[in-house]
DNA sequence: TGCATGTGTTTTGTATACAAGTATACGATG
DNA sequence: CATCGTATACTTGTATACAAAACACATGCA
């Protein structure tokens, strides 16, 4: 039964070159239909109806859930077999915080440190924000927005902080993506045109500038997704 | 010849009682061993060794693994096998970076969070610093920091942002004992002090003495373990 | 001697088999 | 009709078996 629809969601089926572990096409597969809204919350993650799916044992498809379990994307719920997380909403305040905590040091780092080419990068992602936020295509905008995100992490030059936030994107935009239909068309065009004046500031090589418009973005989100940080009304 | 040396390490065995996954007592054991300083960097990790020594099959061992290399403890190392990971200076120093720039935000929530039993449990972990500095016993000392460090972090009531905190002074802490010998009694007595200093301001319920002493603790780790800097002094 | 190659051994990656635990359906009982 | 208990089916956890890759060593050849 859901079988099938395990079938459709997985039906390119995984790379099968034999020289790559199947574990770790396995774990992309998963992860990016969670985030690409494929595989929805509390949705159950039967390990043979996985390794059906994508024509392998349950042994590699019990390697990528046991990693995905770590990092939170899937858990166990009651007494039996993993389920899609779905984060309660403290969950994604206290990952949104952490990230405003952290981002605006990236970005002033990222503005002394980016190359050019982690420039380019960066730009890439927010033309590509642009050309979904044009086509109302809310995961492909998500999806850019995180690599930008990442990217300026990654020019930040430490890799630990740039996991850290990238992880952390990925899971509230499982979030917003779900839950919220608060991003919209507007909303997008907004952000891309903040993470515009980050971007800015790098090429401007001025950290200060960087820090306080991250600062500033991470502000304009609060605002703009008010009701996503009001005291737990409901769930 | 590494058999009797693991069976060594793993004396004790993993709890036995079988409603227990094996699984997190594995990693659990695995993980204690790192920690403490019985396996070494670049020592190999050979499943069958490990389920020999463990009393278990490979299956439970692999997913331990799994989830230790993906927490970066352990790693790839040439083509085949696993490795305890040797942190290089790079990244001891980005993950010090990293908790630099979080710790002191965590530091000032806390004072403001954090309840009078987690008040205690940070008291506690100082505590057994202090004693563990009279005996000279670094690994015991760098748990009890860890500790510290990890409980005020709960305490700010954020649970990535702790969880980050909490696993990068693993890997720092595993650094430090394995490769600098800068930990002595006299470093242990001023970082305990230091430590007490925090913990005054959070029982005061002052968030920018927190926060600045936060910062006061990271500047002095800079100063004191200089030469863990060194060769790539920044800012 | 030095290098390439082949063979045997070790170790991992994947598949399958079996055991144990959990949920579900169904009937018995009040 | 509701509730409980038991039987049954399903799913996971662990063990084992087998295949393929990586390593080590030896041998052959220049």
């Amino acid at each position: 039964m859901n079988s099938s629809s395990l079938e459709a969601v997985f039906a390119n089926g995984i790379s099968q070159s034999r020289s790559i572990r199947y574990r770790e096409s396995i774990y992309a597969a998963i992860k990016e239909a969670i985030l690409s809204g494929k595989l929805l919350p509390n949705q159950p993650l039967v390990e043979e109806q996985l390794a059906a799916s994508l024509n392998v044992s349950r042994t590699p498809v019990r390697e990528a859930l046991t990693i995905l379990a770590h990092e939170n994307f899937i858990g166990p719920q009651g007494g039996r077999g993993l389920y899609v997380r779905s984060l309660s909403r403290q969950e994604f305040v206290d990952i949104f915080v952490a990230n405003e905590a952290v981002e605006p040091y990236l970005a002033r780092r990222a503005a002394l440190l980016a190359s050019e080419e982690q420039l380019a990068d960066i730009a890439e992602a927010l033309d590509r924000g642009d050309a979904c936020a044009a086509a109302l295509d809310t995961a492909g905008f998500l999806r850019a927005s995180r690599d930008f995100h990442g990217r300026v992490g990654t020019a930040a030059g430490n890799t630990p902080l740039a996991g850290f936030v990238l992880s952390n994107e990925e899971r509230t935009d499982m979030y917003l993506l779900n839950y919220g239909k608060v991003v919209n068309g507007e909303q997008m065009e907004i952000s891309n045109n903040e993470h515009r004046a980050i971007l800015g500031a790098l090429k401007n090589r001025d950290p200060e500038a960087a820090q306080r418009l991250a600062i500033v973005h991470a502000q304009s989100l609060r605002e703009r997704f008010a009701e996503l940080f009001q005291p737990l009304a409901e769930e």
